[in-house]
DNA sequence: ATAGGGTTAG
């Protein structure tokens, strides 16, 4: 009888239903004892993906024995759930049950892809003890140290192995590929072949990925050509990471040529594919092809091709389609796999959902510094950065360590506090856990530096920090510099890079133009424009031409920079017109900025910048019949001028202002302070320069408007709740206009304070009736 | 009664 139905279930193994009616009379005739049929369903359903039905066989097996727990474990992890598989695992172990080495290898496999290092290590200790010392073990146990980053404790592992067949070389080899030990890669390859042991398609695949590792497409096709001789012609592990590699290196067109001329494929080199896609931007071709992927229906899915997928949702900011994906994770069970459940959270980050990823993020029920590092920048983008720091904490107290991104996302979260206290202390924690100081690391900490108000922090970074200094890190500096309006500092920083051989790029021009614009350095900033491609052979670009019309127009050379528009090598973007238009609007050029106007409006009829910069011309030339006419169309076409507002942080909280509000509670002494320092530094001189405010209304009330700015309520409030001789800090979400600057600088005289006031530009540093940036505007 | 190497997250 039993051997009939193990011969019925051998025979229709791929068959659901006649599977049901086999397991259907094994139920009636009561012969789960008999632990051989248990075990065959077991096997067999998890097989199918059906993973209840096994789990129902297994519990309803009286006294399952170790070869039933065996299966169940490994259809768990055949099936992804590795947390399934652990518990299960100890829960043999409770039962005091025999362990072998199949179920080792199995728990560890589920170890490694949850990246449980404490698990894992335990039972490398037990099955150690225990004498288990075959390949397979040794294999799985390299595979597993080479994830947790041991790749020197897996060569020990690897050397004291006593049987070492091809696998456990492949293993080693692949562990020093992904570990980036590309040499030693290498040299174990050469060994290896000393040895006299041959070399299989996966040690070919590996050696696919170590050219990826060296960046050379010239080298990854010369090892292309090498598999077309060899006996692994067409296999689909090589021919999967020759899709993968030429899809990195940039290659997409190569990378489908092999995926289209393989002559059998598996969902690893579906999923290959359609990342390499999505990594290279085609992001339809990729749901093209994951759509003829599903729609052969035995070929279904799994959690590598979501993982693409929710990527791909990420990059499109496609939140219907993510939820969609979401509801597909729950029915899989694929929730709780921790690769998953952080590119859903990312996802939700990335499309503003920050409530869903919160409800994700709490349920996870194990996280890894990825996730917690994606949760923290999250919220840090979404304005939330002291809720990121309290996460780190949080992070640190549960024992999982932070890696160099996590470093460099907290500092960058760091950076939108405005204040340097935070970020400072994310300094110290570098310095105090000896992490070393990686040019990524510092460049972010000389941004933060810089956009907190201490540029002179930032330099010393620089010049203290004993790093390979590459060009990113010096663009950092110069932006920095010019963000603070010292144009000088910032072309010293750059000759210095020069000078240190570093070969500029595009962006550095970008970053010591926009420092000479803030400074007003036209004859400095012409030449290195002209510079640019003579000296350093760099073409410029739509980006770099925006900057040299800007820095023209805004000093008044409007003729130039319209000839220089007129010679530009290729048909010029909307930003190259609104520098033009920018500085029509400042020099009061009527028929230049409306033609500029109107070629932007072609490009871009939406941008409610482009009105707002017209209106303000047609102001300025008291044309306001114009301003009328053109706020009409606005209003029309259901465009905001987007408002002004100004912020300033007391204590723990954040206060807004907007131009002319008086709901502020503290209002009355916020008026009556505005007036008696209005008194005071007309005192000292100050004069109104009503040229900024373009309303249609007499002199006494453009004075009332200018001091109703966003600015002046936030730093009469702010001197008004803080202690006396301490500096201000006012942030402005637009630019700070020039009366606005000027009454700054009198009023940090008249308080004897420093303040300092960083709006969409730069940063304007008053102190002592003084500012930083010599005035230019 | 049975296993290991190639992909996928910030």
């Amino acid at each position: 009888m039993i051997q009939r139905l193990l011969a019925l279930l051998k025979e229709f193994s791929d068959n659901v239903i006649r599977v049901k009616t086999i397991h259907a009379r094994i139920i009636v005739e009561g012969l789960y004892t008999q632990q051989p049929l248990a075990h065959r369903l077991v096997r067999i359903y998890s097989d199918l993906g059906i993973l209840q039905y096994a789990r129902h066989v297994f519990d309803k097996t009286s006294h399952p024995e170790t070869p039933l727990c065996n299966a169940m474990i490994s259809g768990y992890v055949r099936n992804e759930r590795f947390t399934e598989a652990l518990d299960l695992f100890k829960l043999m172990r409770s039962r005091c049950l025999e362990i072998d080495s199949y179920s080792c290898n199995f728990a560890l496999k589920a170890c490694t892809a949850l990246s449980d290092s404490q698990t894992g290590m335990d039972i490398i200790k037990f099955s150690i003890n225990r004498g288990f010392r075959n390949e397979f073990l040794g294999s799985s146990i390299i595979t597993f140290l080479v994830k947790l980053g041991n790749v020197n404790e897996a060569r020990e592992v690897f050397d004291h192995l006593p049987e070492r067949d091809i696998v456990c070389w492949n293993a080693m080899i692949s562990g020093y590929v992904r570990a980036g030990k590309f040499n030693e890669a290498c040299d174990l390859f050469i060994k290896m072949q000393r040895c006299g042991v041959k070399p299989s398609p996966v040690t070919m695949a590996s050696l696919v990925q170590l050219c990826e590792g060296f960046q050379s497409l010239r080298l990854g096709k010369s090892v292309h050509g090498s598999t077309f001789n060899r006996q692994v012609d067409g296999d689909v592990r090589v021919m999967t990471s020759l899709v993968n590699m030429y899809s990195r290196l940039g290659d997409i067109a190569s990378a489908f040529q092999v995926f289209n001329s393989m002559p059998v494929r598996n969902l690893v080199s579906w999923n290959a594919m359609i990342s390499g896609y999505i990594q290279n931007g085609f992001i339809r071709e990729a749901f093209a092809l994951f759509q003829e992927l599903v729609k052969d229906s035995c070929r279904c899915f799994d959690s590598g091709t979501i993982v693409s997928l929710l990527h791909a949702c990420a990059l499109r900011v496609d939140l219907e389609g993510g939820k969609v994906i979401h509801g597909c994770m729950y029915r899989m069970g694929y929730e709780l796999s921790i690769i998953l459940s952080t590119a859903l959270v990312d996802l939700y980050l990335k499309c503003n959902a920050l409530e869903l990823a919160l409800r994700v993020f709490d349920r996870m029920q194990d996280r890894n510094v990825i996730t917690w590092t994606a949760m923290m920048v999250g919220l840090a983008q979404n304005g939330r950065a002291g809720e990121a720091l309290k996460l780190f904490r949080q992070m640190q107290e549960e024992g999982v360590v932070a890696n160099p991104v996590t470093l460099v996302s907290l500092i960058h979260a760091c950076t939108h506090f405005g204040t340097p206290r935070k970020g400072m202390s994310v300094h110290a924690h570098i310095l105090r856990r000896n992490i070393d100081f990686s040019s990524v690391n510092v460049t972010a900490l000389i941004d933060m530096y810089a956009k907190c108000g201490k540029i002179d922090y930032a330099d010393r970074v620089l010049r203290f920090c004993p790093v390979q200094k590459d060009v990113i890190l010096w663009n950092s500096l110069i932006a920095g510099f010019g963000m603070h309006g010292f144009g000088g500092r910032a072309l010293a920083a750059y000759h210095k890079m020069i000078d240190e051989g570093i070969k500029p790029e595009e962006s550095t021009f970008v970053s010591v133009l926009t420092a000479c614009n803030h400074s007003g350095l036209v004859k400095e900033g012409a030449e290195l424009f002209y510079s640019m491609e003579t000296d350093h052979n760099i073409r410029p670009g739509q980006k770099l031409y925006a900057c040299f019309v800007d820095l023209l127009s805004r000093a008044g050379r409007l003729g130039e920079a319209k000839d220089l528009i007129q010679q530009m090598p290729f048909e010029p973007d909307s930003s190259v017109f609104e520098a033009l238009l920018n500085g029509c609007q400042v020099h009061k050029n009527v028929d230049l900025g409306v033609r500029a106007a109107g070629r932007l409006l072609q490009l871009d009829i939406a941008n409610p910048g482009i009105y707002v910069m017209l209106s303000n011309i047609y102001a300025r030339a008291r044309k306001w019949d114009q301003v009328e006419y053109v706020r009409g169309l606005m209003r029309q076409r259901g465009l905001m001028k987007t408002p002004g507002f100004s912020l300033v942080e007391i204590g723990e909280t954040v206060h807004t202002f907007f131009a002319g509000n008086n709901s502020h509670p503290n209002w009355p002494e916020i008026e009556e302070l505005l007036d008696t320092l209005r008194l005071e530094v007309e005192a000292l001189g100050y004069a109104a320069d009503t040229s900024c405010v373009l309303r249609n209304v007499d002199e006494p009330m453009k004075v009332k408007l200018l001091w109703g700015h966003s600015e002046r309520l936030a730093i009469a409030f702010a001197l008004l709740s803080t202690p006396a001789g301490s500096s201000i800090r006012i942030t402005k979400n637009l630019r700070v206009c020039i009366d606005c600057h000027n009454v700054t600088k009198h009023i940090s005289q008249v308080v004897k304070r420093e303040i300092v006031v960083r709006d969409a530009n730069r940063f304007h540093h008053f102190v002592n009736g003084r500012c930083s940036c010599n005035d230019y505007w």
